[in-house]
Formats: C-alpha cells, sequence, structure tokens
DNA sequence: GATGAATGAGCTTTCATTCAT
DNA sequence: GATGAATGAAAGCTCATTCAT
C-alpha cells in the first residue's frame, strides 16, 4: 500500500466520523480503525489530531475551488458564468453531503481560529475576484464584494443545507428561481 | 443566592465557555468554577451536559422569538416590517455576539439532532408563519416559504458573521443596501 | 478516608514505585493500583507525573532538615555534633533504603533542573549554615562552604550507597573509622 | 560511512539526548535523527535501546580506566599518584560534561541492575588494585578499599558536580586544598 | 439544596521495535 | 548493510458524573 492510500484513507475517515458524530466524538483510535491502519501511523502524516482536521480542511477547499472554477469562461456572459457558478456549488455539496457538513461544522468551530484572516482569505480568492471584477464592470450592485460574497454564499449555503437535511426537497425549476432570488438581488438595478 | 441566580449563572458560564473553546473544550468543572457553584450543583437543574447545551439553546431561540416579533405590527406595509426583522436580527446578534457563535457552533454540530425535525421546527414557527403570509398575500414570491426562509435567514447570519469576524465593519448605510439586496431578491417581481 | 490519607498514599506509592522500577517504568496507573485509589485522583492532588515527583523531593528534604538538625544543639563541641550528624545521616538512610534511592535518582535526572538553582539551596541552608559557621569559627578547613559540604555529603551518600549495595556489610567500627576519615579531612589542621 | 563510523554516532547522539532529556526523554527515533541514520539501523549495532545505553556505560568505563591509569608510574611516590590520579579525574569529568552526567545518571538509576555485581566490579578493579596496594603498603589507613573508595570517589564526584552546576568555580588552588583534604582523611595517620 | 472529592472509562499521543524493500 | 513506514501496546491525562457529607 502507497503511502499516498494511507492519507487518503485517514482523510476519508475522519472526515466520515466528523460528519457522523463531531470532532469530540471522533476518537483517533476510530479513525484508525475505519481507515484501517494503526493508531500511531496517523502521527506519521499528521502532527496531531487538530492538524489533521485543518488539512481536511484546507484539502476541501482546494478541491472546491479546482471544481467552481476550472472551466469558468470569462468571455461568456457574467449572468450565465455565475449561474453555472451557482448550480455547482448547489451540485457538488448535495451530492457530497460529508463534505458539506464538515466544511459547516469546522468554520463554525474554534478549530477556524487555527489559521490567520489572511489564511482564510487565501482560501477564497478566486471567488473574491470573481465577484469583484463583476462590481468593477457594473454588472453588479456597487458594494462591498465582501458584503455581496457573504450574502450569496450564505444564502447559497442554507439552501443547500435545507435540501440535506431531507426536509424539504428542492426541485430544478425552484433552483432555477433560488438562482434568480440571488441574482436579483445582486445584479445592478 | 436564589435557585433562579444559578441557573442563570450556569447558562452564562456555559455560554462563555462553548463560544471561546468549543463544545469539546468546555468541561462540567470550567462551567461550575465560572458559575460559581460547586459542579454537583449542576446536576440539579440538568440532568447531563448535553441536556444543558440543548436547553441552552432552546433558552436562546425562546428569546430571539419574543424579540424579533413582540412589536411586529400586521397592519403595517409588509416591507416595513420585514426591514425591521431583517435589523433587529442583525442588531441583536452584533451586539451579543457569544449567542450567535453558540447558536451556529449548535446548529452546525451533531447537537441539533437530540431534537427532532419537529421540535426544531417549533422554533422557527414565528418566522415561517410571518413569511408564509407574505408569499400568500403575494408580496413575496411565489416559491416554498422554506426555500425563502432559508436564503434571508443564511444572507443574513452570513452577514452577521463577517460583522462579527472583525475582517470587516458594516456601516449603516451598507446595511440598508444589504437588506435591498435581500428585498429585491425576495419580493415578488 | 481523609484527603491526607490518599496523598500520603499516592506518596509512598511513586517512591516505592521509582525505586523498584525508575522514573519511566512507573507509569500512573500502578502508582494509583498501589496507592488504591483512582488514577483521575491522583491529579486532584498533583497537577502532573512531573510535578508528584519533585513534591516528593521536596517533602523529602523537609523531612531529612528535620531529622538532622531538630535536635542539634549548638552548645556542644562542634566535632561531637558533626559526628552526630554524620551518623543520623548514615543510620536514616541505611534504614530508609527508598528514600536514598529516589533522593540519588532525582537529583541525578533532568527532574532537579525543575527547580531553579536558588530553589535547590534553600532546601540545604541548614546543612550551609552549619558548616559555615564551624568555618568561621576556625574548626574547619577555610575552603568555601560549598567545597566542604559537597565533599563531605558526596563520601557520606558513597558510603551510605555501599552499604545499601549489599556488596559490603560496614561495622559499627568502621563507620567510626569513616567518621575520622572525613573529620581529618575537614578539620583546620 | 565505515560501521565503526556509525556506531559512534549512534554513540554519541545517545549520551547527548539522554545528558539533555534523561533516559526516558530520548526517543530512538531522535537519537537516530541526531546521528544521521535511520531509526532501523540502531538495530544493527544494538539489540535493544536498553543494551545501546548499557553498552555506552561500558564504553565510558573502560576509556576512564585508560585515562586514569595508562600514565600511572608505580614506582613514584604514591601521594603523587594519588594526586594525579585525582586530578585527572576532576579535569576529564569537567571538560566532558556529557560523561559525567551520563554516568551518575546510569549509576543511579535501575539500569546498572543490568549487570550483576561481579560486572560492576570488574570496571573498577584498576582502581581497586591501586587502592588496595596502598592500604597494604600501609601508605593509606587500615579500612576497608570499599569502604576507602567509596569515600574518595564519592567525594571527588560531588565536588565535579559542584563544578559543572556552575554554582560554584573551583580555583586551580582550591582543588588542591581539596585534594588535600580527601588526602588527610584517608592516608594513615 | 449544595458541595467537591473521587471515580474510571476513554481520550490523544508516544515510541521501541520490525520488516519489506 | 541500510532504510523509514508501519505497528500497537501503553503511557499521561481529562472530564462527565456520582454520592457521602
Amino acid at each position: 500500500m502507497k503511502e499516498f492510500d494511507k492519507k487518503e484513507a485517514i482523510f476519508n475517515a475522519m472526515l466520515e466520523l466528523i460528519v457522523k458524530h463531531g470532532f469530540h466524538a471522533s476518537p483517533m483510535s476510530d479513525v484508525a480503525k475505519h481507515a484501517n491502519v494503526a493508531a500511531g501511523t496517523i502521527y506519521h502524516y499528521f502532527k496531531s489530531k487538530d492538524e489533521l482536521i485543518c488539512a481536511l480542511y484546507v484539502r476541501h477547499k482546494e478541491q472546491m475551488n479546482e471544481i467552481l472554477f476550472k472551466n469558468d469562461d470569462p468571455s461568456r456572459l457574467f449572468k450565465d458564468r455565475f449561474r453555472i457558478f451557482y448550480l455547482l456549488l448547489f451540485n457538488h455539496y448535495t451530492k457530497n453531503k460529508n463534505e458539506f457538513i464538515f466544511l459547516e461544522q469546522f468554520i463554525n468551530s474554534p478549530f477556524v481560529n487555527t489559521f490567520s484572516r489572511a489564511d482564510l482569505q487565501k482560501f477564497d480568492q478566486p471567488t473574491y475576484d470573481f465577484i469583484r471584477k463583476a462590481i468593477f464592470t457594473q454588472v453588479l450592485r456597487d458594494i462591498s464584494p465582501k458584503i455581496l460574497i457573504s450574502m450569496i454564499m450564505g444564502s447559497a449555503h442554507a439552501l443547500i443545507k435545507l435540501q440535506l437535511s431531507g426536509e424539504y426537497n428542492i426541485s430544478l425549476s425552484e433552483l432555477e428561481t433560488a438562482f434568480l432570488v440571488c441574482w436579483d438581488g445582486i445584479k445592478r438595478p
């Protein structure tokens, strides 16, 4: 078994357990069991439980940026690009529930404070640039990009959470309407 | 010291500790210390740590509903009523950071699963009714109230989080613009 | 069972185990077992294993100073007082092997560095004063008390170690000769 | 790199780490790192950590006997030979602090029990013979050589420890006086 | 009601040692 | 010979909870 495999196995085991039981109810011994490695092995790849959890966050953010922006085509109309962004976000997380739940748990826990504000901003740089340019070109409302991004992502995440909760099943047409709710709010009037 | 005082002291101590260190780093012994009671005393008021945390959540939700709706005047224009709701939400949480951080941490942790879906909905009933009626009277978009509420609250909370993060200071006029971003998205076009 | 009893039981259990197996082979779980307390109980009385070990050292030094000096009579001839000191030292340690072995292990381990030089000197203050005065009154050689004390205690401890090793059994008359070996070396010629 | 070099490197790394952190805080992985070899390599040269530590002790004792006795000239006056022995001992250890601290730590730890009494005596045979003959020729007091050696070495080591502690700096003339303290005690009166 | 010493299961982490390469 | 990833038993320590006072 190659190193790559074990590290991945540990990541996946930790992700699954955190989602199911939370940080404090996911002992390293269980992570080891689920990853099919010895407890000590985890400590070859990660200095501590905290570091493993933070590495999981970093890995996720990098993967998401890849997913959201790898096919973005700046020559197209912004509204269309933004719609694709919105749908990619929704689709990825509703199909990868664990990643979403982990993410929400992480960013609302004191673990985030492990990172400096600058580090955290770095992960969101692609989204920040995406929105900032659209404000600059007068496509979006003339308001701080930070505020706009917060509102966009906040409402999108809430929508994803609703879907994942099983409390309500969002149809495709409702998703398109939700996109419009967002778009009508942020576009320059 | 009256019973009331001790229970309140325990609530406040737990709230403060959770916000500062997270659930798993807030031992009951520390709660006792901060509340100036003996460790055993907590167990007169709450069956367990989990129960205490859940009771804290219930207390908070009830207080918030009181704050948000006690002065709501159904005879006024919905847009105005909604604006007040939006500002009350923002103002309360930006002035009571601990409550907000606890809330976000709680609802994104496996603790929420302590409650049945029905119980959780009960806490949000006032908001649900508030929005549902406005859809019914054709003031708001014709879309599931659950979706609309998710998006409204998601974006509002994200805004509050931005303000509390210290990363950006939202001015009064920006707050009014943010309200419009929200309103323009949800109002019936 | 009173607090005093448990703390004492922990002290004694730790002492015995360290002597038998060394610091690193005396797990807290064994200490707990030998002291008939729960593992966690040790941590009510001592913040950590290291602190327990250091407290053991402090306790020992205080007891020894009591033993060595409580009956010292400054009105007597110094040689006699010193002889009593010498014999008390030898007798106490040969009858309390564990204390001696712990002490030697402790002061030759990196644990001593827990204490500042000043703290360590404080424990030896009574002996220091005892010897310094005898140098001042021209009974002992005119040499730094630190040097004299080192040589006295070093040779006395080595003698005790010889006796405790079982390699050789020191008779009473040999002990008196050993005292003279010491005395003839340190007295003012 | 020759075998010799690696074994030496391992010895030196272990010595340094033990002195700095003690036996129980000197992991083999650190020894490997400091010696610039792989962890597994240590096990080609030594069966276990304990064996490595014991081998270190043996190596040291052999080196010391070489140093102390290689230039001893039995035709000279015993007092002079003993003085040289005394000064060699002091000089070597005050210039090789690590060796001294390791030695003291080792002989006061349960590790010594790895060796039989006979083995331990073998290492001290040269010193034993040196002193025994001087008693036999009536130069030294008529007392068991074991007692005499214990007292000599005990006081000498205590002196070295004083110097190494940095607590007091022993001058050359004080060292000569210390030698006389020793000599006046042991010489036949 | 209130206390806080005591519990002990269970946590994170370490580290001597092995073995496939 | 040499490597260092992998092991897993065992360490130090924490903390929710209990119960005699």
